[in-house]
RNA sequence: GGUCCAUUCGUCUAUCGGUUAGGACGCCAGAUUUUCAUUCUGGAAAGAGGGGUUCGAUUCCCCUAUGGACUACCA
């Protein structure tokens, strides 16, 4: 590896929302660059006219910024290598176009989408390439008369690389180590369209990359393929090619195949870092983020899907992955994405959390419900429910009878633990509790255990009853923490309900 | 079809020739508990197959199988 400062970069297309596999990518980009003392860069490749969606590139600034990946430069922030949207480097691209075709490294092609079509079905395997070329319209087969009358008459024509065959081509992955492959395999790519003035992907990016002078690029490994196609072109600028990492593929979780977008409507989880709405038909695909996801947990669990430190240490913050990342330690082989351990994670983050801020991001929560509670009750109630949640939306489930007495009495319950003694014993025990005047969980239990020891009563019939009368349901955390978070009086008017009710 | 890449419990993975093949998620059982969870303890669960190389292969090589990616004037 050189000495010099190392400079990634994260280049996505504004295709749509920035799907999750792409996010790993960028972590990845991000701790290789923070673990150097490096740059990361964001440069968004909208050299396909027709594909562009407008909102796309927003919403992968927006995804970075809410997982704590920070770009050091690029779009969004600036910087000195701009712009960095390809869309707006035109001129650029057409300098180095033109530059290989001085050379004689690339051509002029004529040839029309349909005439390439007809080709196609034509001959099985067509391949534009140095076997086919010559018996192609471009300026290798015609005349440079007839290319500038083609040309001159307004005719579209692309460029194309001209490769050279039979010649084993070297890449040399960080990952995988050497891969080989032979030139003629690779069609004569097309570089530049005239059409719209725009490079095709493989230009733009080799250009881009060399001027933005990047030294890793870590991408997917869906790139593997025409990365000897690269390796090519910086031979072709006679440019030194930065390193390569090409990082294995983000599988779905039943069956085959890549992760792919329409995954997360059919399996029922996100797919998207946010959610996110097509601006076209206005469909909306949920988002780790309205999920209830917290950034820490996606980042922690996406880092480990195709990483490892090596260690049994699973929980990693940011600054671990920072200080533990490495390309070597990175899987070859395709990792299927296992939705409950994202689960897992996100519920240790949740424990990690103090009460104040759960409560915090549980207050909007309790809004949607109606409930408008001081901050205090909140976290009291927060500490008491927290270790049982995977999401902090799920506080609502295990704690909302701390803010609403019951309505139902779970019937099943009512059938096991209500017996017919219930009602006599709970008017007593609520007589019990109205004498106490330290109304606090270790005093309430010690006085209500003292009163159901007096009487010999059967201390789970009483406690499970109490439970039903307060909760409603057979479940939540101890009833003399519960009771003292909801108050004296709520709790013995809990009681009569019950009593009158059930 | 062609090219390339990959292959350890169901899943994510550790192992850099010699291990009772380790951990985690999930699953099952037990313990704790006034309930439900949590927690704790334990358990079931893996080297795709076949050849080599070697005193010895999960580990190195080859073949087969399987999976994946790519094969556009998309990225």
């Amino acid at each position: 590896m050189s000495d010099k400062k190392v400079r990634v970069r994260f280049a996505p297309s504004p295709t749509g929302p920035l799907h999750i596999g792409g996010v790993r990518t960028a972590l990845y980009n991000y701790l290789f660059a923070k673990q150097h003392g490096g740059d990361m860069l964001l440069r968004i490749e909208d050299t396909d006219s027709q594909r562009f969606v407008p909102g796309a590139e927003d919403y992968i600034i927006e995804s970075l910024n809410w997982l704590g990946i920070k770009i050091d430069e690029g779009v969004g922030v600036g910087g000195p290598f701009g712009p960095y949207r390809q869309s707006e480097r035109r001129d650029i691209y057409k300098k180095y176009v033109n530059q290989l075709l001085e050379a004689g490294k690339a051509y002029i092609a004529f040839d029309t989408p349909a005439e390439l079509e007809a080709r196609r079905s034509d001959v099985a395997n067509f391949q534009y390439d140095a076997s086919t070329r010559m018996s192609m319209r471009n300026s290798l087969s015609l005349s440079k008369e007839e290319v500038d009358a083609l040309i001159a008459q307004g005719e579209q024509y692309v460029v194309r690389f001209r490769i050279e065959p039979n010649e084993d081509v070297v890449v040399n992955d960080v990952i995988r180590g050497e891969v080989t492959i032979n030139s003629s395999i690779l069609d004569d790519k097309v570089l530049y369209k005239s059409a719209d003035e725009l490079p095709t992907y493989h230009l733009a990016n080799i250009v881009d990359d060399h001027l933005m002078e990047i030294t890793h690029v870590i991408r997917g490994e869906e790139w593997l393929p025409s990365a000897p196609l690269h390796v090519l072109l910086y031979r072709a600028f006679e440019w030194t090619a930065p390193e390569f990492a090409h990082l294995p593929l983000l599988l779905k979780p039943d069956g085959n195949g890549k992760l792919s977008k329409r995954d997360g409507d059919r399996l029922g989880f996100p797919v998207f870092p946010l959610e996110w709405t097509d601006p076209k038909t206005g469909a909306i695909s949920s988002g780790y983020r309205e999920s209830g996801y917290l950034p820490e947990a996606v980042i922690n669990f996406l880092a480990l899907l195709g990483w490892n430190p090596g260690t049994d240490q699973e929980i990693l913050s940011m600054d671990d992955l920072i200080h533990q990342f490495s390309l070597e330690r990175c899987s070859k082989s395709g990792a299927k994405f296992d939705y409950e351990k994202g689960k897992w994670f996100n519920h240790k983050y949740i424990q990690m959390k103090s009460d104040a801020e759960l409560a915090r991001m549980f207050m909007p929560v309790l809004a949607e419900h109606g409930i408008h509670a001081s901050e205090e009750k909140v976290e009291k109630v927060v500490a008491l429910v927290k270790e049982r949640v995977n999401f902090v939306k799920e506080l609502w489930d295990q704690g909302s009878f701390f803010f609403v007495a019951p309505q139902l009495y779970d019937e099943k319950t009512v059938k096991k633990r209500w017996k017919a003694e219930s009602p006599e014993q709970m008017a007593e025990l609520a007589g019990v509790l109205e004498s106490i005047t330290d109304f606090t969980p270790h005093n309430t239990e010690e006085i209500v255990k003292a009163w159901i020891a007096e009487k010999e009563y059967h201390l789970g019939n009483i406690m499970n009853a109490f439970r039903l009368a307060i909760v409603g349901e057979p479940k939540g955390p101890h009833m003399f923490d519960i009771i003292t978070v909801i108050g004296k009086a709520e709790t013995i008017a809990r009681l009569k309900r019950a009593i009158e009710t059930i």
